[in-house]
DNA sequence: TATTGTTATACTCTATAACTATA
DNA sequence: TATAGTTATAGAGTATAACAATA
């Protein structure tokens, strides 16, 4: 009423334009059904998303402390213990006393915990054949090259 | 103990190439520091994530019923309602009964809520820029491009 | 009977911090 | 006193479905 018309489409059309051509709104879209497509698959396994990364860490490397396993996924300590404690209930890992220092607890895959891993990396691979599936070949090589160069340099713990 | 050592190793290298080549992982990575800069921002202007999408999809399209808003964003209904309940507190939307149906509601900004795009436009550039900083000017429009393909023809509803 | 929106409820996640046992 | 890990608890967010009022 007190504004003339003509403000108004101004401010629609940058709604617009922010929403269709801002590289942070588009990587939340993506990011999320990314997500939640993979929550589904890890579902048929009895995993959550932060079971598959605590696993993977663990894969990587083995008997690392729960400190390390939380520094490195930017997990929270009670997030690591109650995992760990999941995981372990499920017989995929098991924690052990550090030799050196009795307050601190070195994690490793079980026998069966190895075992699952390869169907877990078959499910990586067939979620980002998924996720890239859009692209050719060379924008796939891109896509992934642009990503590795954004999520590099980060932090100021290497990494 | 009861597998030979050669078989470690490997899995311990599958999981370090799926990690830092697998494009899933890093669009999450790089989507949750987003989001996590995004709110930070959003917070000194008192607002959520889901209030500044409702936001910007209102200005997009002024009027919007509240089943529209949910669909356009993925967000479930007892979602919208109480998003807008926050948002009508706040003075910056207000809900109208749509002519034709006294059972929908039709929203709107308020001047005030008008008054606050402009500032929220700048956030998402500022965002966006800072997303992008570590690509060369080529490289961004490369990786919009890319986004942009990935994003698009996503579901059923084109949308 | 189906739709729009609201509300109650339960469940999961997250965050804070208190706590135990070490060092 | 500081660290590693656990646990209790409160708060936020999410999901289900019951509900009121329309159509």
């Amino acid at each position: 009423m007190n504004k003339p018309d003509s403000v108004h489409p101004t401010l629609c059309d940058q709604a617009h334009v922010t929403r269709t051509t801002s590289a942070g709104w588009m990587l939340q879209r993506l990011a999320c059904m990314n997500e939640t497509r993979m929550q589904s698959r890890l579902k048929a396994h009895g995993l959550k998303m932060d079971h598959f990364i605590v696993l993977m860490a663990l894969t990587e490397k083995e008997g690392a402390s729960q400190t390390e396993i939380g520094e490195g996924l930017r997990l929270a300590g009670y997030t690591v213990s109650r995992v760990l404690d999941a995981l372990e209930k499920q017989g995929l890992v098991k924690r052990k006393q550090d030799e050196q220092s009795r307050r601190t607890h070195r994690v490793f895959l079980t026998d069966e915990g190895r075992g699952l891993m390869p169907s877990i990396f078959g499910i990586v691979g067939e979620q980002n054949k998924e996720l890239l599936d859009k692209l050719s070949l060379e924008d796939q090589g891109e896509f992934l090259r642009l990503l590795t160069l954004l999520t590099k340099v980060t932090g100021p713990g290497t990494n």
